[in-house]
DNA sequence: CGCGGTCTTGACGACACTCAAGATGTGTGG
DNA sequence: CCACACATCTTGAGTGTCGTCAAGACCGCG
């Protein structure tokens, strides 16, 4: 395989210009990329937890199911997203994953993190960074749900993968594909799948979303931002690119937020 | 400073039995423990974010203002836990935290985390359980948010508590100080201080829960368990203690999951 | 063509919010 | 030691957002 192909080493050049070495060393704990289907399920609750994945195509939701038959869709994954990092510490998962899409995934095993933390600290800290990103997104998702009305909820889950398509380059204007259906947009809000369709409709004629099977455009994305009181800085940090290279990586950390301007006019 | 005052060594020592050089590598990342006054604010949003924080004393809280001047609390940090690992790709802070107590709290800058993870991956796996930890707690609250009405809410909650604090050692029954106000509960479980006041009532006349200003007492915890639909998978698995010793930690972590028993009784 | 999944729309109801007034408790200063 | 102010909590009444149930429309697929 060539050094370029790996879906893995392209998500961590996006923080970070690799030495070969650590490319390499990437590589080696890479193993069985496959395709998998539509609707399959990569693991469930309470399966044991040996392994990683990295997204390398399509889109994947983690998810708990409840007592009463609902579930709770924790986090949708995108191209180049890492999978099941939350259970490092466990020896079962917390959650299960499933593909939205069609789409490829790359495993390799949960003992081989230790490889990476002895042999390069390049690799750790992009690591760490990862998950710590991943822990922000659940945070703003947190707010979301505890917080704001099914009008906002429904807009700042929007908005929020317009911008997350945006950083990966997939995208240019206010149209893309959201291949959730209205019930899985429902497990993730904590709303029920009538009222998704309801605020839909209303957005329809407010002329703020227009949603056609799977395919969403946004006329006016900033008034899309201020229904839902959008504060982009969660995802604009983490993704600056070249965040770390070696021991340089400290200076920049504590004094990069002078004079910072966000790709999202305000 | 004798070794074992460290409250950092005294939290890493809960998943691993340290070696010396470890423990001074802690140590000198430790710089000036202090007191800090119940309601005091250790930082707020958008703060530059330069350090972390060990809290050992007191408990605290993070937290996030909204637009309409309501707030949400994301977590409650108590004696032993690590504040700020969420920032640690960030260059800003992107939650306050706040002391409950009157507490003591040890400071370590960002850029020496890089020394850990340069020098031993003992501690550097600990760091990576630890946030992983974090996270998990952190997603248990987002389901309890979006999909479990006030009673499960304030239940789970409120059991939550009780197991965390079994697990640290300072509590033997169903008895025991939760310096939380209602308003911060309220903010806590995204519900008004008006209805959290309404709750403990009918828990009251249930049996389930008697509050006394910062003091709870639960009468059959193992009820309050079953109201909030309890599942403790997410605490039982991670504070195991000698999780990781050296490279035997991958072949443990690959395989702890058969034959366990947790320390909790079912 | 008929079936099943997805979406839409309506009617009704419940859980939780807001507003408001009063009770209780706590800390401060006279 | 009392008085007062202030925070916290309690309880009631009225309202609204959102869930449930149900029937029907739309669409892709076999």
């Amino acid at each position: 395989m060539n050094l370029q192909d790996s879906c893995i080493i392209r998500h961590f050049n996006h923080f970070c210009r690799l030495s070969d070495d650590d490319k390499k060393l990437l590589l080696r704990l890479e193993e069985s990329p496959g395709h998998v289907k539509a609707g399959s399920v990569l693991w469930q609750e309470e399966d044991p937890a040996s392994e990683f994945c990295t997204l390398s195509r399509g889109w994947a939701y983690s998810y708990r199911n409840l007592g009463d038959g609902s579930r709770q869709i924790l986090e949708i994954y995108l191209p180049g997203d890492i999978i099941g990092l939350r259970e490092f510490a466990f020896s079962q998962r917390l959650a299960g994953v499933a593909m939205i899409d069609d789409g490829v995934i790359c495993h390799f095993p949960h003992r081989r993190l230790l490889d990476i933390f002895n042999q390069s600290t390049t690799l750790t800290a992009i690591l760490f960074a990862i998950s710590s990103r991943q822990q922000a997104l659940l945070t703003e998702r947190l707010v979301n749900l505890a917080r704001r009305t099914a009008h906002q909820k429904l807009a700042h889950f929007i908005y929020e993968m317009y911008l997350r398509l945006l950083q990966t380059g997939a995208l240019s204007d206010g149209d893309f594909r959201l291949p959730l259906s209205q019930e899985q947009l429902a497990d993730t809000l904590g709303l029920s799948a009538v009222h998704v369709s309801r605020t839909f409709s209303a957005f329809r004629e407010q002329g703020l979303v227009l949603r056609e099977r799977h395919h969403v455009t946004l006329p006016d994305p900033e008034a899309l931002a201020r229904v839902a009181e959008f504060d982009d800085c969660y995802l604009n940090d983490s993704v600056r690119p070249i965040f770390f290279d070696g021991t340089e990586a400290a200076m920049r950390m504590s004094n990069a937020h002078s004079g910072d301007e966000g790709p999202v006019p305000k």
